[in-house]
DNA sequence: CCAGACGTTGTT
DNA sequence: GTCTGG
DNA sequence: CCAGACGTTGTT
DNA sequence: GTCTGG
């Protein structure tokens, strides 16, 4: 699933609608209608990693997108794992090597304009459809997300995130089998507390009631599926073509 | 013991 | 680094 | 996620 | 078919 999204509001939109009272990026980043794996994103994360600020305040931060498996020591082999993990499932999060240190203590909030989603082969839709989903209310979607950072052989530190996922529910599921966690705004001081690292509890706070009813599904364009292509035009909707072959 | 994976999605 | 498969 | 490459030697 | 780059 979500492995291609737009995110075009300025850092003070963002500030606000996720109260961010912490540190923040010193310059923005661009407008971007089509961000793919490795691109540089926002996160909202616990501004104190220790969780000894018992304000619980929130940070901006740009990382890049795609985990790197800890124990990587090869730059190359790093960029590599970016792209195989720009997903983490919900369901095994806690028990992938890749993930699970991340998941116990690095949790994030990843916000979208909108994401991108294409229709599978199986469904009622021309296979590769995109559509574009954002939320209903006209907010950032807050999707849940882990973060974590790694040295390079040269020192530079690299800090990444992912998405994590669940299973497709209601009107998605007719697009794609998988759909981001997102998260309720009562339940972004809890996740993003560093303090609680029980598995269990961490995993009650995926698990939302019709997740899908916060957000509206739109065709759109092919144009997307390139990365070349960016700007608002890959937002808008586009009728479907003929949804089923003709016999 | 060592070697090899470590990830997700979707699928003929 | 740590787990799985052989 | 999709698009595009998938190769080598030698060199303007 | 599978990997890399964006």
């Amino acid at each position: 699933m979500c492995g291609r999204y737009a995110q075009t509001a300025d850092m003070r939109e963002l500030m606000e609608q996720f109260e961010v009272s912490g540190t923040s990026p010193q310059s923005s980043l661009p407008l971007n209608w089509n961000i793919a794996p490795t691109n540089p994103i926002y996160i909202i994360r616990a501004d104190d990693r220790t969780g000894k600020d018992t304000q619980s305040k929130k940070a901006l931060a740009t990382v890049s997108w795609g985990l790197i498996g800890p124990w990587l020591t090869d730059m190359h082999e790093a960029r590599a794992s970016q792209s195989r993990a720009i997903n983490a499932r919900s369901e095994s999060i806690h028990e992938k090597p890749t993930f699970r240190n991340a998941f116990r203590s690095t949790r994030c909030l990843i916000p979208a304009t909108g994401y991108y989603e294409w229709a599978t082969a199986l469904g009622q839709y021309r296979p590769k459809q995109p559509f574009y989903i954002t939320s209903r209310n006209g907010l950032q979607l807050p999707i849940a997300g882990i973060w974590s950072s790694w040295t390079a052989p040269n020192g530079e530190i690299i800090e990444t995130a992912s998405i994590i996922t669940q299973e497709a529910q209601g009107e998605l599921e007719t697009i794609h089998s998988r759909m981001p966690v997102f998260m309720p705004s009562d339940r972004w001081d809890t996740w993003l507390n560093p303090r609680n690292s029980d598995v269990n509890e961490l995993k009650a706070l995926m698990v939302v009631e019709h997740p899908e009813s916060i957000v509206i599904a739109r065709p759109v364009s092919d144009a997307v599926n390139s990365v070349a292509n960016n700007g608002k035009e890959l937002t808008i909707e586009t009728p479907l073509g003929e949804p089923e072959t003709l016999f």
